[in-house]
DNA sequence: TCCGCTGCTGAACGCATGTTCAGTAATATA
DNA sequence: TATATTACTGAACATGCGTTCAGCAGCGGA
């Protein structure tokens, strides 16, 4: 698995390929034996530089959630301006595109922490949740949108509509017949996201512009 | 576990504690002989009745999917108007809550059915897909709502935001500080997703009723 | 009454797992 | 060059897993 021209530590080799398999089947369908196989290393030096499996799923933990840092400070910092364009709403999923070389095991990793229910994916939903929270608030704050009577609950659906695809990627494309995580299939939702936040989905009255 | 004036069968007790122990751990962190403890007996009549703990899987899903077709059934049977009802458009989290005593294993099961990525969720998503995009259908034919310039996506998002609060119950319940899927949960998701499905979320122009 | 069948158990088997450990090669330190 | 430290391995270990199997109790039909 790791190429002939690779410098990378064997560290590095281990860790990057226990992502991409923990991402691929979980932690607990993977064990140590395979990791070490797919990084060309013994199953020894897995436990000597990580103490143990768990040490190494928390490791992992670390590394992706520091690149989910690094994802969200590019896009809070050098562009926020986006983040109070409605034209930007598909925020996560852009900046997964955007950011993620394509076929990153990265998204599946983060879905896996979302719904492990572990103390990484609590911490991981309650930054994204005050993400969504800010949004909205500066949305308010710049006349582009109206808060609500329960904002949180506002900012828990956008957060929830922006999760979706990456939750239920494979679903949605085998009912779209797109990959909602590609150029095209995020094309294809935020369109009908922006039209549905814009003037909602119900009748409107007769004699309205569509 | 298993209460002394219990007159299910063995099977049943097993199936049961299976469905319950699966729902809270997933499958693979289960064995076979916490689910023998569970129901009292011993592991070896697990394999007798399910043959294997894989059989076991199996029938715990096919249970799990009769119990939600008598769920739908119900729905879009004796009470079909309210699929074209727009005040009833929460109608998955409503029906769990409806049809399923508190505290009941199915809806974490459901969800670990849908995120398992194996056939049997493959089906129910693809069902709930058709569904939802049924009663945009009729949504539509009565007059009651546009079905936009790609219905599919519509439909899908339509779908995911039901399904939210089944995936992310408890990132959404901590955020909240409400169980969505207890009634007091449901009824404030519901009035918020009304509100953008009835007019978005974007700034109203000026001198609009709010 | 005997038979066969189903429900059920305790003990065991084979296997894969995470981890340990003694030991070797390589590299830095002195 | 000598030494200490690090990177790494192959073999082994204990444990827990799903599963098998011989046999026991109870019960309805011949």
């Amino acid at each position: 698995m790791r190429s002939a021209a690779d410098d990378r530590t064997a560290r590095a080799v281990i860790r990057d390929e226990a992502l991409r398999l923990f991402a691929e089947r979980g932690p607990d369908a993977v064990t140590v034996r395979q990791i070490a196989a797919a990084a060309g290393v013994s199953p020894a030096l897995v436990v000597h530089h990580f103490g143990s499996k768990e040490g190494l799923r928390q490791a992992v933990d670390q590394h992706v959630l520091a690149l989910f840092d690094a994802m969200l400070g590019e896009l809070t910092g050098g562009r926020a301006r986006d983040l109070y364009d409605p034209a930007a709403s598909g925020s996560l999923a852009e900046a997964i595109l955007t950011y993620l070389p394509p076929g990153s095991p990265v998204p599946a990793y983060l879905r896996r922490m979302l719904l492990a229910g572990g103390g990484a994916g609590r911490e991981l939903f309650g930054r994204l949740f005050r993400l969504s929270s800010g949004m909205l608030t500066g949305l308010v704050a710049a006349g582009l949108a109206v808060p609500g009577q329960d904002p949180a609950v506002r900012a828990a659906f956008l957060l929830c509509n922006d999760l979706a695809v990456l939750l239920l990627r494979e679903h949605i494309g085998a009912a779209l017949g797109t990959d909602p995580l590609s150029g095209e299939g995020i094309a294809r939702w935020a369109r009908e996201m922006l039209v549905i936040y814009g003037s909602g989905l119900l009748a409107s009255p007769p004699g309205d512009p569509p």
